[in-house]
DNA sequence: GTTTGTAATTATGTAGTACATAACTACTAG
DNA sequence: CTAGTAGTTATGTACTACATAATTACAAAC
């Protein structure tokens, strides 16, 4: 028996939801809605598409989700800005995400830690100083694991708050519970809990009196153990 | 008159369908199902909450949107991986975002050129290099700008594709189109259209002959010109 | 006995109706 | 001119009905 299943892939029959989600999506695009701009109500809609109102209601509903539309009682439906992150939060679950696709993460978080240094050297600010310094100073009264972790988050958090840019932050703070799974995976099934030469204080002493490159080197130098677990695919 | 909108929130009404949506989620980690297991029908969903049928309908329509869950016609329906880009896309449109989120996407891109050296050069090929070397060659026969952002894209994409991680590249993908957006913005406020000191052809030089730091000084040089136009908040 | 055809079953997909509700408009009364 | 009231209307929700496709079981055929 060959294996038809390479050949032939299952052939996906779109409902028509799907289609007239696509079509609304393309129907707000061509027509260049504008925020705040309002929509045809559910029943012309629906004749214009010549589907039931209950499709095109799918169809809004998820839209809806996405944040790109706000429906008022009577006033009808407004287009609206999306906010990009909010799918993305509903997703990123470790329990349900692949092995593949956790890893991938993993290492895009990797990625942006590297590629920080630059965005912080144009924001950041005394006060931001401070206040890692405040997160470093209560690291050496909490040595359970719980307050680690919590501590990690502060202080790697405040690094990406730092940068002003508020969906960065948030996007990180969404790849951390992955970043926190995997390598409690990793550590599960290699027994090892590593941890870089180069600590938090070091890093903040870095902000304080290196240029950029030096605290990229740094970062590197403090994510060690990670990148050392990369390997070739 | 007082600014009553900074203390006073307008209340924001949950939907049935927002609701459902929320418990279905909670009851799909709660029950820890695994990918392939299969879901209670619309009916008994709808019965157990409480709700029509219809309300259920959308708040799966959402979740199928996801990836979250797939329906056969009469199996009933089962836990699926979800695709955590899928939903990215959707929303990922220059015209329909805010300004400010579109330079947050700027910027995130910025870090993720700057971070993606160590990834690199764990994993590229001389393969790899062979086809990047190919990419410039075919840039001196194209200088029209249709040309120029194409292969730009051929490059620059195929950098993240030697990562070897799926999530990434496509991620980039999807953040290039809002990247030229914000750039053919600022050519047009500020007319400049500048380049950096270091081409592709020296870019791949680096990879040949120098190590990951090396490559990185290159990218920074190369976008160099970006990174000036970064301003403090 | 394995395969093929067929009928019954059933959960999803879609349509349509009905009504509650909230928000907007306009009018009215004080 | 403010405040109250009634009417209007689009969304939110419920319910019914049926088409459709996939599964199961069974029967027929080689």
């Amino acid at each position: 028996m060959n294996d038809l299943t390479t050949d032939l892939l299952p052939i996906q029959s779109s409902t028509m939801a799907d289609v007239v989600e696509l079509r609304l999506r393309d129907f707000l695009k061509k027509k260049s809605f504008r925020p705040g701009d309002a929509l045809p109500k559910e029943q012309e809609l629906a004749d214009a598409l010549g589907v039931s109102r209950n499709v095109v209601r799918e169809a809004l509903s998820r839209l809806r989700m996405l944040g790109m539309i706000e429906t008022k009682k009577k006033r009808g439906m407004i287009l609206a800005q999306p906010d990009i992150l909010v799918s993305f939060e509903r997703v990123l679950d470790p329990l349900i995400l692949g092995q593949e696709t956790l890893q991938d993460i993993f290492e895009l978080r990797l990625v942006l830690e590297m590629g920080l240094a630059d965005l912080i050297y144009v924001r950041k600010t005394d006060e931001d100083i401070r206040e890692l310094e405040e997160i470093v100073n209560q690291e050496v009264h909490q040595i359970q694991k719980p307050f680690r972790v919590k501590n990690e988050i502060a202080f790697h958090g405040k690094l990406y708050q730092m940068t002003e840019n508020d969906t960065f932050l948030r996007f990180q703070s969404m790849l951390l519970p992955v970043f926190e799974y995997v390598v409690d995976y990793e550590i599960k099934t290699n027994g090892k809990v590593e941890v870089g030469k180069v600590t938090h204080r070091d890093l903040v002493q870095l902000l304080k009196t290196g240029d950029a490159e030096d605290f990229r080197q740094g970062m590197k130098e403090h994510l060690k153990p990670h990148f050392g677990r990369l390997t070739k695919k």
